[in-house]
DNA sequence: CAGATCACCTGCTTGC
DNA sequence: TGCAAGCAGGTGATCT
Protein backbone atom coordinates (compact mmCIF):
# COMPACT_ATOMS: atom_id res chain seq x y z
CA UNK A 1 0.00 0.00 0.00
CA UNK A 2 2.13 2.85 1.37
CA UNK A 3 4.49 5.10 -0.53
CA UNK A 4 5.69 8.32 0.27
CA UNK A 5 2.35 10.33 0.04
CA UNK A 6 0.38 7.64 2.00
CA UNK A 7 2.57 7.28 4.80
CA UNK A 8 2.47 11.08 5.11
CA UNK A 9 -0.78 10.79 5.21
CA UNK A 10 -1.34 8.43 7.98
CA UNK A 11 1.75 10.39 10.40
CA UNK A 12 -0.55 13.76 9.61
CA UNK A 13 -3.80 11.95 10.53
CA UNK A 14 -2.05 10.68 13.99
CA UNK A 15 -0.06 13.43 14.65
CA UNK A 16 -2.59 16.02 16.54
CA UNK A 17 -3.70 13.21 18.36
CA UNK A 18 -1.10 10.56 19.51
CA UNK A 19 1.65 12.54 21.19
CA UNK A 20 0.75 13.17 25.19
CA UNK A 21 -0.22 9.56 25.23
CA UNK A 22 0.95 6.98 27.26
CA UNK A 23 1.15 3.32 26.23
CA UNK A 24 -0.08 1.20 29.52
CA UNK A 25 0.42 -2.25 27.23
CA UNK A 26 1.29 -3.34 24.33
CA UNK A 27 0.61 -7.19 22.38
CA UNK A 28 2.47 -8.19 19.46
CA UNK A 29 1.67 -11.68 17.41
CA UNK A 30 3.14 -12.17 14.64
CA UNK A 31 7.08 -13.14 13.83
CA UNK A 32 7.06 -11.55 10.91
CA UNK A 33 6.23 -8.33 12.15
CA UNK A 34 7.75 -8.15 15.35
CA UNK A 35 10.68 -10.14 14.46
CA UNK A 36 13.09 -10.98 17.80
CA UNK A 37 11.48 -11.20 20.93
CA UNK A 38 7.85 -10.04 20.89
CA UNK A 39 7.80 -10.12 24.88
CA UNK A 40 10.64 -8.03 24.87
CA UNK A 41 9.32 -5.12 22.70
CA UNK A 42 5.95 -5.21 24.61
CA UNK A 43 7.99 -4.71 27.99
CA UNK A 44 9.85 -1.88 26.28
CA UNK A 45 7.20 -0.13 25.15
CA UNK A 46 5.08 -0.89 28.38
CA UNK A 47 4.34 2.68 30.20
CA UNK A 48 6.47 4.86 27.35
CA UNK A 49 4.95 8.22 26.04
CA UNK A 50 4.61 8.92 23.16
CA UNK A 51 6.41 12.67 22.53
CA UNK A 52 5.91 12.70 18.76
CA UNK A 53 5.09 10.98 15.16
CA UNK A 54 7.11 11.79 12.05
CA UNK A 55 7.91 10.20 8.48
CA UNK A 56 11.24 8.93 7.70
CA UNK A 57 11.03 7.53 3.94
CA UNK A 58 8.47 4.79 4.03
CA UNK A 59 8.94 4.78 7.39
CA UNK A 60 7.08 5.55 10.91
CA UNK A 61 8.63 6.98 13.55
CA UNK A 62 7.25 7.44 16.55
CA UNK A 63 9.40 8.85 19.18
CA UNK A 64 9.08 8.08 22.97
CA UNK A 65 9.87 9.50 26.08
CA UNK A 66 12.89 6.94 25.89
CA UNK A 67 13.56 5.46 22.46
CA UNK A 68 11.43 4.78 19.15
CA UNK A 69 8.95 2.79 17.41
CA UNK A 70 9.90 2.13 14.04
CA UNK A 71 7.22 1.20 11.88
CA UNK A 72 7.20 0.25 8.27
CA UNK A 73 3.67 -0.61 6.55
CA UNK A 74 4.71 -2.86 4.14
CA UNK A 75 2.06 -3.66 1.55
CA UNK A 76 -0.65 -3.60 3.66
CA UNK A 77 0.09 -2.42 6.76
CA UNK A 78 -2.69 0.15 8.71
CA UNK A 79 -1.96 1.85 11.51
CA UNK A 80 -5.36 2.91 13.42
CA UNK A 81 -6.70 4.67 15.85
CA UNK A 82 -9.22 3.65 17.85
CA UNK A 83 -9.85 0.89 15.75
CA UNK A 84 -11.34 -2.66 17.05
CA UNK A 85 -8.26 -5.50 16.45
CA UNK A 86 -9.29 -7.58 13.73
CA UNK A 87 -8.10 -11.17 12.09
CA UNK A 88 -4.70 -9.14 11.25
CA UNK A 89 -3.89 -7.38 14.34
CA UNK A 90 -0.68 -7.94 15.08
CA UNK A 91 0.41 -5.36 17.22
CA UNK A 92 -1.85 -3.63 19.51
CA UNK A 93 -1.42 -0.23 21.74
CA UNK A 94 -3.43 -0.36 24.76
CA UNK A 95 -2.99 3.85 25.35
CA UNK A 96 -4.28 5.77 28.80
CA UNK A 97 -6.73 6.95 26.26
CA UNK A 98 -8.20 5.07 23.46
CA UNK A 99 -5.71 1.89 20.78
CA UNK A 100 -3.63 2.02 18.81
CA UNK A 101 -4.13 -1.26 16.20
CA UNK A 102 -1.37 -2.16 13.71
CA UNK A 103 -3.26 -4.49 11.20
CA UNK A 104 -1.58 -5.98 8.21
CA UNK A 105 -3.01 -8.87 5.78
CA UNK A 106 0.46 -9.54 4.17
CA UNK A 107 2.69 -9.00 6.74
CA UNK A 108 5.31 -7.63 5.33
CA UNK A 109 5.60 -4.84 7.62
CA UNK A 110 7.60 -4.83 10.38
CA UNK A 111 7.75 -2.92 14.23
CA UNK A 112 10.28 -2.41 16.06
CA UNK A 113 11.70 -0.64 19.00
CA UNK A 114 15.37 0.74 19.16
CA UNK A 115 16.87 3.95 21.28
CA UNK A 116 17.89 5.27 17.85
CA UNK A 117 17.21 4.61 14.42
CA UNK A 118 18.90 1.49 12.79
CA UNK A 119 21.72 2.15 10.37
CA UNK A 120 19.97 0.62 7.64
CA UNK A 121 16.79 3.12 8.07
CA UNK A 122 19.57 6.48 8.78
CA UNK A 123 21.04 5.04 5.97
CA UNK A 124 18.79 5.76 3.50
CA UNK A 125 18.94 8.54 0.59
CA UNK A 126 17.61 12.15 0.62
CA UNK A 127 14.04 12.76 1.38
CA UNK A 128 12.61 13.48 -2.46
CA UNK A 129 10.78 16.53 -1.01
CA UNK A 130 13.56 18.08 0.16
CA UNK A 131 16.36 17.07 -1.99
CA UNK A 132 17.84 19.77 -4.12
CA UNK A 133 18.52 19.80 -7.63
CA UNK A 134 22.31 19.92 -7.55
CA UNK A 135 22.34 17.14 -5.30
CA UNK A 136 19.96 14.93 -7.26
CA UNK A 137 21.58 15.43 -10.59
CA UNK A 138 24.94 14.69 -9.13
CA UNK A 139 23.31 11.30 -7.25
CA UNK A 140 21.75 10.46 -10.64
CA UNK A 141 24.75 10.99 -12.56
CA UNK A 142 26.70 8.16 -10.79
CA UNK A 143 24.59 5.34 -11.30
CA UNK A 144 24.74 2.80 -13.57
CA UNK A 145 21.74 1.23 -14.28
CA UNK A 146 18.30 1.66 -15.62
CA UNK A 147 15.90 4.48 -14.44
CA UNK A 148 12.87 2.96 -13.15
CA UNK A 149 14.60 -0.06 -10.32
CA UNK A 150 16.56 3.48 -9.34
CA UNK A 151 13.81 5.31 -8.54
CA UNK A 152 12.67 2.28 -6.28
CA UNK A 153 16.09 2.04 -4.61
CA UNK A 154 15.20 3.56 -0.81
CA UNK A 155 19.05 4.61 -0.84
CA UNK A 156 18.89 6.73 -3.87
CA UNK A 157 15.83 8.58 -2.41
CA UNK A 158 13.33 7.52 0.65
CA UNK A 159 9.76 6.85 -0.27
CA UNK A 160 8.88 6.95 -3.60
CA UNK A 161 7.42 3.16 -4.20
CA UNK A 162 6.03 1.59 -7.70
CA UNK A 163 2.85 3.87 -8.17
CA UNK A 164 5.08 7.83 -7.82
CA UNK A 165 8.09 6.15 -9.89
CA UNK A 166 5.63 5.42 -12.93
CA UNK A 167 3.46 9.01 -12.68
CA UNK A 168 6.75 10.53 -12.23
CA UNK A 169 8.28 9.05 -15.02
CA UNK A 170 5.18 9.52 -17.09
CA UNK A 171 4.85 13.00 -16.07
CA UNK A 172 8.94 13.63 -17.05
CA UNK A 173 8.19 11.96 -20.56
CA UNK A 174 10.97 9.59 -19.86
CA UNK A 175 10.80 6.14 -20.43
CA UNK A 176 11.20 3.66 -17.47
CA UNK A 177 13.99 1.92 -19.22
CA UNK A 178 15.99 4.63 -19.75
CA UNK A 179 19.57 4.90 -18.74
CA UNK A 180 19.82 6.82 -15.32
CA UNK A 181 23.48 8.14 -16.09
CA UNK A 182 22.69 8.89 -19.59
CA UNK A 183 19.39 11.53 -18.76
CA UNK A 184 20.19 14.59 -20.72
CA UNK A 185 20.34 18.02 -18.34
CA UNK A 186 16.74 19.08 -18.87
CA UNK A 187 15.21 15.83 -18.82
CA UNK A 188 16.69 15.38 -15.43
CA UNK A 189 15.55 18.24 -14.50
CA UNK A 190 11.85 17.24 -15.61
CA UNK A 191 12.27 14.06 -13.44
CA UNK A 192 13.06 16.47 -10.21
CA UNK A 193 9.87 18.52 -10.83
CA UNK A 194 7.65 15.71 -11.66
CA UNK A 195 8.67 13.63 -8.84
CA UNK A 196 8.08 16.85 -6.58
CA UNK A 197 4.86 17.93 -8.03
CA UNK A 198 3.39 13.98 -8.32
CA UNK A 199 4.02 13.22 -4.57
CA UNK A 200 2.92 16.92 -3.37
CA UNK A 201 -0.29 16.71 -5.27
CA UNK A 202 -0.76 13.07 -3.93
CA UNK A 203 -0.45 14.31 -0.24
CA UNK A 204 -2.92 16.99 -1.13
CA UNK A 205 -5.18 14.17 -2.54
CA UNK A 206 -4.44 12.40 0.59
CA UNK A 207 -2.40 9.55 -1.15
CA UNK A 208 -3.79 6.39 -3.45
CA UNK A 209 -6.40 3.92 -2.30
CA UNK A 210 -6.11 1.31 -4.94
CA UNK A 211 -7.47 -1.56 -2.52
CA UNK A 212 -7.31 -1.31 0.93
CA UNK A 213 -4.87 2.06 1.82
CA UNK A 214 -6.27 3.91 5.08
CA UNK A 215 -5.19 6.83 7.60
CA UNK A 216 -5.20 6.52 11.10
CA UNK A 217 -8.49 7.41 11.18
CA UNK A 218 -9.60 4.93 8.45
CA UNK A 219 -10.05 7.03 5.68
CA UNK A 220 -9.80 6.27 1.83
CA UNK A 221 -7.22 8.75 -0.45
CA UNK A 222 -8.80 10.07 -3.61
CA UNK A 223 -4.85 10.07 -5.77
CA UNK A 224 -5.43 6.70 -7.48
CA UNK A 225 -8.62 8.50 -9.76
CA UNK A 226 -6.25 11.09 -10.85
CA UNK A 227 -3.53 8.44 -11.70
CA UNK A 228 -2.25 8.77 -15.45
CA UNK A 229 -0.52 5.32 -16.04
CA UNK A 230 -0.46 3.08 -12.76
CA UNK A 231 -3.14 0.84 -13.20
CA UNK A 232 -4.56 1.80 -16.73
CA UNK A 233 -3.16 -0.95 -18.82
CA UNK A 234 -5.18 -0.75 -22.48
CA UNK A 235 -6.65 2.46 -21.36
CA UNK A 236 -5.95 5.72 -23.70
CA UNK A 237 -2.98 8.12 -22.33
CA UNK A 238 -4.31 11.27 -20.99
CA UNK A 239 -2.00 13.36 -22.88
CA UNK A 240 -1.62 11.54 -26.43
CA UNK A 241 -5.04 9.14 -26.31
CA UNK A 242 -2.07 5.95 -27.32
CA UNK A 243 -2.80 2.71 -25.04
CA UNK A 244 -0.93 2.93 -21.74
CA UNK A 245 1.34 0.00 -21.72
CA UNK A 246 2.15 -2.45 -18.87
CA UNK A 247 5.47 -4.33 -18.95
CA UNK A 248 7.70 -6.40 -16.23
CA UNK A 249 10.69 -4.22 -15.55
CA UNK A 250 12.96 -5.82 -11.93
CA UNK A 251 10.10 -7.55 -11.19
CA UNK A 252 7.50 -4.63 -10.53
CA UNK A 253 4.71 -4.25 -13.06
CA UNK A 254 5.52 -0.90 -14.62
CA UNK A 255 2.92 1.50 -16.42
CA UNK A 256 3.96 4.16 -19.35
CA UNK A 257 3.07 5.60 -22.37
CA UNK A 258 4.54 4.16 -25.56
CA UNK A 259 4.35 7.56 -27.28
CA UNK A 260 4.70 10.05 -24.84
CA UNK A 261 7.78 8.15 -23.20
CA UNK A 262 9.99 7.40 -26.46
CA UNK A 263 13.34 5.09 -25.45
C1' DC B 1 29.66 -1.68 -3.70
C1' DA B 2 25.90 -2.04 -7.09
C1' DG B 3 22.65 -4.63 -9.45
C1' DA B 4 19.76 -8.80 -10.26
C1' DT B 5 16.93 -12.52 -8.30
C1' DC B 6 14.25 -14.64 -5.06
C1' DA B 7 11.80 -15.15 -0.71
C1' DC B 8 8.61 -13.63 2.60
C1' DC B 9 2.71 -13.56 3.27
C1' DT B 10 -2.60 -13.25 2.34
C1' DG B 11 -6.33 -12.19 -0.54
C1' DC B 12 -8.49 -10.80 -4.62
C1' DT B 13 -9.36 -11.34 -9.66
C1' DT B 14 -9.24 -13.88 -13.88
C1' DG B 15 -9.62 -17.65 -16.88
C1' DC B 16 -10.43 -22.39 -17.78
C1' DT C 1 -19.21 -23.49 -8.95
C1' DG C 2 -14.39 -24.92 -8.37
C1' DC C 3 -9.70 -24.45 -8.79
C1' DA C 4 -5.20 -22.85 -10.24
C1' DA C 5 -2.61 -19.12 -11.71
C1' DG C 6 -1.44 -14.47 -11.63
C1' DC C 7 -1.17 -10.23 -9.44
C1' DA C 8 -0.72 -6.60 -5.57
C1' DG C 9 1.37 -0.22 -2.52
C1' DG C 10 7.82 -3.42 -0.19
C1' DT C 11 12.09 -4.80 1.62
C1' DG C 12 16.04 -7.76 2.69
C1' DA C 13 19.15 -11.83 2.10
C1' DT C 14 22.03 -13.73 -1.08
C1' DC C 15 24.02 -14.31 -5.18
C1' DT C 16 27.16 -12.34 -9.12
Amino acid sequence: MPELPEVETVVRSLAPSLPGRRIIRAEFKSRFVTPGDRDALASAVANRTISAIRRHGKFIVIELDRGHLIVHLGMTGKLLLDATPGTHAYGVFYLDNGVLVYDDPRQFGRIEYAQELPARVARLGPDPLAVGFTEFEQDIRSRRGVIKPLLLNQRFLRGIGNIYADEALHKARIHPKAAASRLSRERTFRLFQAINDVLRLAIEHRGSSVSDYVDGAGERGSFQLLHRVYGREGEPCLECGAPIRRIVIAQRGTHYCPRCQRR
